[in-house]
DNA sequence: TAAAAGTTAGTGAATGTTCACAAACTTCAC
DNA sequence: GTGAAGTTTGTGAACATTCACTAACTTTTA
């Protein structure tokens, strides 16, 4: 687990880069908007970050964090793996709708293009989530919850890819839509296509 | 239908673009690299197109143009719901296979906020695939060959979801990995799932 | 009073685009 | 046929704008 000692100010900015992600997405996030935003210069950045890029990754790292610990809370409070299933979707929903700029962030190719710390960054939040599914569907179909007539990757492919998608929908909708509301419903046909 | 009289040297044009595209993403398409690849300075490439926008517009409709008729001729030459839905995704991972630098150009969501014609131009070709595939997987449905317990949209969502995802993962390895191989095995994971 | 946090005013590099101009080719009048 | 006129396709030099970033100086804060 790492640390994150990330001063105040630090996360003032790395929240204004956030509004400014989900307001205009990542051609929209530069020096000279953020300073706009954080209603000082731009060469103030400087002093709380080396790069612009540093930014974004202490935004992604914060979130794989984040990601990290409430998944793992969320499925920690439910026993039988459906249940652990719905709990784990249904605390990403909760976060992404609160949280709209990271689902630019973290399911955004355009920023995986600008760095390999980045591109890490990201793959590094894709693998956390991996993490946390893989165990709940094996289980699942050890138990007979889920079908195992299909191997357990592809399942987890499926899921994530009708989840992607959502956020997917739900960017281009400018967020307009009840995440939440929507998701549940997917979740759902998924888990009746899975058993 | 639309009309496609683009000239000779146009489609060079296009031609590099695209090559350019799977080789260095959306961040390497710039007039300069285009004009390097073409073997001709950043002037000429505006007598061919009135912008860089235009390019990628030009490239775009030509994809949507070709998928429409492609899953066309596919879907037409089989007669089942389960043969059709096959075909479909078989015809599109060849495309793709020999055609990657359209899946940057069509996954990309950078690409998508370079401006509102363009992004129109994505969801066209998204609606084409919509397009096609609904009448399929409602066929599908009314004869027992895929579940109703699901409704069509949600099936749809799952199925593009899924695909979706399997280029983004292509992508991501650089192109590398056997496409219509992977492709076919999850193909058959969702036709399991949906019977 | 010294460090932290801000400002002003710049940098060079890259972007897409436009300009005046020229070589090569085709069309057409005489 | 031959020369004038027009078209196509290219060139190199600029263009304004944007980008991330920096140096030097000033203000605020503890």
């Amino acid at each position: 687990m790492q640390e994150f000692k990330i001063s105040k100010r630090q996360q003032e900015i790395v929240d204004c880069a956030g509004k400014i992600l989900s307001k205009s997405g990542i051609s929209g996030l530069t020096t000279k908007n953020l300073a706009l935003e954080m209603k000082f210069s731009e060469s103030a950045l400087y002093r709380h970050f080396k790069s612009k890029g540093k930014i974004v990754e202490a935004m992604l790292a914060y979130m794989e964090h984040d990601m990290d610990n409430r998944l793992g809370e969320a499925i920690k409070s439910k026993n039988t793996p459906i249940e652990q299933f719905v709990a784990m979707f249904s605390s990403q929903f909760d976060f992404f709708s609160s949280h709209s700029h990271f689902v630019v962030a973290a399911f955004s190719d355009g920023l995986m293009e600008e760095s390999k710390e980045i591109n890490i960054a990201i793959k590094k939040i894709m693998a956390v989530k991996y993490k946390h599914l893989m165990p709940i569907i094996k289980a699942g179909q050890k138990q007979g919850d889920f079908t195992d007539k299909v191997n357990t990757k592809q399942l987890i492919h499926i899921v994530m890819g009708t989840f992607r998608l959502m956020m997917f929908k739900w960017r281009m909708d400018e967020f307009q839509f009840n995440l939440k509301k929507e998701g549940d419903k997917h979740i759902q046909t998924l888990l009746t296509l899975m058993s």
